[in-house]
DNA sequence: TGTATTTATATCGTTCACGATGCAAATATA
DNA sequence: TATATTTGCATCGTGAACGATATAAATACA
């Protein structure tokens, strides 16, 4: 006798996460083509928006801790897409920006977005059904995210 | 210039990686605390709902790969929650069954669900909004998934 | 000013994800 | 029936995620 609210069909977050890694799935022969990752995307994503930000901004924008960016970073160095400074007012910090090479990704990935739209678009997966999606999907994101601030705030 | 399909707030997949990772961390520590990763807890999600199935059946039900699968139930198997037994008709098999621990889990983690539920909820994710939300992953994971088996069907 | 606290980043250990590859059992085919 | 192919699982290497912890710089405050 299984419960409803344990079977697999009625797990938001196993949608979610399924969801997420078929999706990412898509990218990689995109972007591993350019010896990119899916979360280094993101941060190029983050810096061609703003470039010259601190770990902390680029980890805020993305929801990830800096345990977590800090090696993606290195990773992303050692490939000469970024470079890490020290700050300049603040010694403690360590300005992330983009090389000539990060920069020129811009033009070579210009595809992308558009190849994984194509990738997702079906009967009811339309440009029109994106905004709803969206806003849930933030609303759950503004939740969560926001419940995680609260916290450390509290501490 | 930073051209549109490139901003975050335009980005499907990073809004399903951020909310699946932000309600990842939800159960992290309701599991925890019985000795699970959330994995594997969608694992026994799994048996819960039919008992002894092989590797590639629990790979397939979570879209995952047995290379993923394997290690994460040989971790189970240590930990006492599972058993793994060679198939009887095919010895290529290996039948993954509960143990006692691992069918009592349920009872003991009966309100992990209510309290994830309750985490999301809003004004705008209600139990009303659900279907609405589950319709549209759905078919983007069927688009996806699909989209994977024809692929190496056609191998 | 001297000490305590906070902040920004980094390091470490464990557990996924996943591509690539290996191996043995089962099945197909010559 | 002998050989080729497929199938099911496992191993390996790399790159995330993330909790715990460390370290140095900046700030607060006694």
């Amino acid at each position: 006798m299984i419960r409803e609210e344990f079977r697999l069909k009625n797990q938001l977050c196993f949608r979610l996460y399924t969801a997420s890694r078929l999706l990412t799935q898509v990218y990689h022969p995109l972007l591993s083509e350019h010896g990119l990752t899916y979360p280094q995307y993101l941060v190029l994503l983050v810096l061609w928006e703003k470039d010259a930000q601190p770990v902390n901004d680029i980890a805020k924008h993305l929801f990830l801790e800096t345990n977590t960016v800090t090696p993606l970073l290195q990773r992303m160095e050692k490939e000469g897409v970024i470079t890490r400074t020290k700050g300049e007012k603040d010694a403690r910090q360590m300005i992330v920006s983009l090389t000539r090479k990060g920069r020129d990704l811009q033009k070579r990935l210009s595809e992308v977005p558009f190849a994984v739209g194509s990738a997702v678009l079906c009967d009811s997966i339309t440009p029109e059904s994106f905004p709803a999606l969206f806003n849930m999907l933030d609303d759950i994101i503004a939740k969560l995210g926001n419940s995680k601030e609260q916290e450390s705030r509290s501490q």
